[in-house]
DNA sequence: CTACTGCTAGACAACGTTGTCTCTCGATGT
DNA sequence: ACATCGAGAGACAACGTTGTCTAGCAGTAG
């Protein structure tokens, strides 16, 4: 900056004043300073200016994601950044990987980064880690240690609902295929209990079907996916019914088409965005629980007939 | 700072050195000072630090890609970040989107936060507003008016090879389908020329389709998979002949199994990686193309027999 | 017992920027 | 013609940190 106060033959202080955009500058002295600027590359150096600065807005925006691979948190990204472009800020996020020390130093290195707000899926066990003085809004899951604005998929709901549909199409045995305790098991649970069947819960498809259900309902996309590949395999596709927690793209271009409670990542970003504006511009409300409902989507898997034994 | 020299009575100085890791503090009085910095929270302000320091290393590399939701993005992410992890630094990564005021704000944005280099898949039409103190790789396309280290897939063999595969098969009528110029589309080309055969080229699969191709060729996974939904609502699924460029998850379990030229992104992802940081410390070789072959792989819909006319 | 060495810890300045204060100068009102 | 005012521009200090220099002190050799 003083490079450039020196080519423009002004003052350092009014070379910022132009690098800020304060009107009370001549226009000539103005021009003469972005003359200098652009023929010497100058770029302003975020750290000193925040230093100095008492509004401390950086207009960054952290995203901690733990699994960039999977359609729902790309999903979740983008509809998370469509709402704070549009809200003139950026998103810079961080891959996490389900590792609690990823959280832990990702969120760090945002706080260290001066990001105004962060938006995390919460993956270690306590957050109590995340700085104190920069707002969170937790989606996806539920943090601990934390209390913060949560956006959440009606996943109990959702759950009940899958089970409730592939119940109401026949089905008495029915199999919960998932690893994480957890809503969407609860839900499971609460529908077989409602309609008094019994229970089967495995970790993976191939244990599941040794048990010989007629319906599966898988708790995740990995789960399901692991699932349709078990049955076409076993080439029961069109004798056991699914249904899987979560949508994902080609579903419907599937033999059957896979039946799906699908969850509304665009809704829940810009839920969770808009949390987190609100934090930001100084909200101090209990925190709160946002809820987005699911849909159940009927594609084919989860309608195949129930075969007479 | 100051507070917590305060509170562990000792000097701003030591404290510095504490944080700093410095081996030249009496045990004791590290403690003393760990306890302080615990009990008050504190963070060391990464823009002063930087300002005073002679090591501008921030372990922080930026990461610009235009599109979250495809997987061979995500793949590519995912090795990049491994990569970077692996030697102890952090990617931060910003969703372009195929806007090329994004790339630049974006890149600005990282410049501003000391990034240590900068992963980039150029979507703008010339990157010459790329701050020029701050290493750069490109990956899956080449820049412009910015010389840097390159990483591509073999694109033009890719398809060449891909072409091939289906004139071996005995197809004569191949179509091409996408809407991008480049070496894919010049890769088809060859291999039609070269095999005396007339080119159709078209922008989508309905387009394609009214030539009566007996095999189609796409640029892209989007394009994929729109010719797959296009042929399945034709009931053609069986009859013509399909080998898409870039694989995607559950190709193989469509019906038939979609045949592909799969690019590695792992690899790629490593490669810019590996670039990256041999930029950063300091080698000033000449800027290369790292190329990183394709590989086709068989799945049905490239091997459909084709109809005796 | 003195001079020197080695090591720890504090004093001080400086990094690049901006908030505040002050100064200059021309315009306005009486 | 004189006092007053306002707008534009510079001087200066301070933000939180670390590189450099120096002071203090214990241990060791002569």
């Amino acid at each position: 900056m003083n490079d450039v106060a020196r080519q423009a033959g002004v003052s350092l202080k009014t070379v910022s004043r132009v690098v800020n955009g304060e009107t009370t500058v001549d226009p000539a002295l103005a021009a003469r300073v972005r003359e200098a600027v652009a023929s010497l590359g100058y770029r302003p150096n975020l750290g000193a200016s925040l230093l100095r600065r008492a509004d401390q807005r950086t207009g960054t925006i952290g995203l901690l994601l733990p699994d960039l691979v999977s359609p729902f948190s790309a999903a979740l990204h983008r509809a998370i950044d469509a709402e704070v472009t549009r809200r003139g800020a950026q998103v810079l996020s961080g891959n996490v990987g389900h590792d609690p020390a990823r959280e832990r130093d990702l969120a760090e290195t945002f706080a260290r980064q001066h990001a105004d707000g962060l938006i995390i899926t919460p993956v270690a066990a306590r957050q109590s880690h995340l700085a104190p003085d920069i707002p969170a809004v937790f989606v996806d899951r539920r943090a601990r240690g934390w209390p913060a604005d949560t956006v959440l998929a009606t996943n109990h709901a959702g759950a009940k609902q899958a089970v409730e549909h592939l119940q109401r199409h026949g089905h008495r045995r029915i199999a919960y295929i998932g690893t994480m305790p957890g809503a969407r098991r609860h839900g499971y649970r609460r529908a077989m209990a409602a309609a008094g069947l019994v229970k089967v819960e495995r970790n993976d498809p191939e244990q599941a079907l040794l048990e010989a259900p007629t319906a599966l309902f898988t708790e995740s996309r990995t789960v399901t996916v692991a699932a349709i590949r078990a049955l076409q395999a076993a080439g029961m596709q069109r004798r056991v019914a699914l249904v899987g927690f979560d949508d994902f793209p080609l579903a419907d271009l599937l033999d059957p088409g896979i039946t799906v409670v699908a969850q509304d990542p665009v809704a829940m970003g810009r839920a969770a965005a808009r949390a987190l504006f609100e934090r930001i511009a100084g909200g101090t409300a209990e925190p709160r629980v946002i809820s987005i409902p699911t849909t159940l989507i009927a594609r084919g898997s989860g309608e195949v007939a129930i075969r007479g034994s």
